[in-house]
DNA sequence: TTGACATGTGACCGGATGGTCACATAACTT
DNA sequence: AAGTTATGTGACCATCCGGTCACATGTCAA
């Protein structure tokens, strides 16, 4: 299994795409605390949070009995300049800037 | 099936990963020209192809009987900004762009 | 219009994946 | 030391997914 391999099927989940959206809000949760957010049991997401920290895109501390976890941005940076140059990128950006813009107006 | 699950669901095989790498260095190829570049059936080729086009990471246009073949990159700019925020993107690239240049100087 | 070419469909099978449970270890508290 | 709290492990099962095949449709060229 190689290391983007292992970025891919982490995103693949709804449930550990929802775990990286509640510590892009905020960082540095216990598996406690987040096991609270989702209806699911703590064996369950403590497998998706183990899948999330191989593929690299959750970063970990221990504090004493606890495990803090924290989203690290740099796999999704590179997903996204695999296929996006530079040049693509401005376009794109403008467009999807212009698109909020519209939507906001109506 | 949500839009995203769609999308993250389509990056998720290695087979469809290098169907866009073949998009990105060059698009509006066929499903036949593809297929060369394969070491598969035409018939899985179809099936990615047809998985890929259906979250709107490709998009195709008919020309008599060939079906061409367009990278999308809408999808993959979404992505980035559900994770990366205007603040991180400043950091994040001046990092990545820091690790290549060390990386090249070596 | 006949044959070759490009693509589409539905069924099938082996392997991978999501979620749970019983059980276990380690650390804080009193 | 004892009870509680936070997390870890391995097995299990239902379901989904990747790839192939037999068969079919539509288009171009001579």
């Amino acid at each position: 299994m190689t290391d983007d391999d292992r970025v891919f099927k982490a995103l693949a989940d709804p449930s550990r795409r929802f775990l990286l959206d509640l510590l892009f809000a905020r960082d540095g949760r216990t598996l406690t605390e987040l096991e609270s957010e989702l209806e699911m049991t703590r064996f369950g997401v403590a497998k998706h949070l183990r899948v999330l920290e191989e593929a690299g895109l959750v970063v970990t501390r221990r504090s004493g009995r606890e495990k803090l976890h924290f989203l690290n941005p740099v796999p999704i940076r590179q997903i996204h300049d695999r296929w996006i140059d530079k040049y693509t990128e401005h376009q794109i950006t403008t467009l999807i800037d212009l698109k909020r813009t519209l939507e906001e107006e109506s």
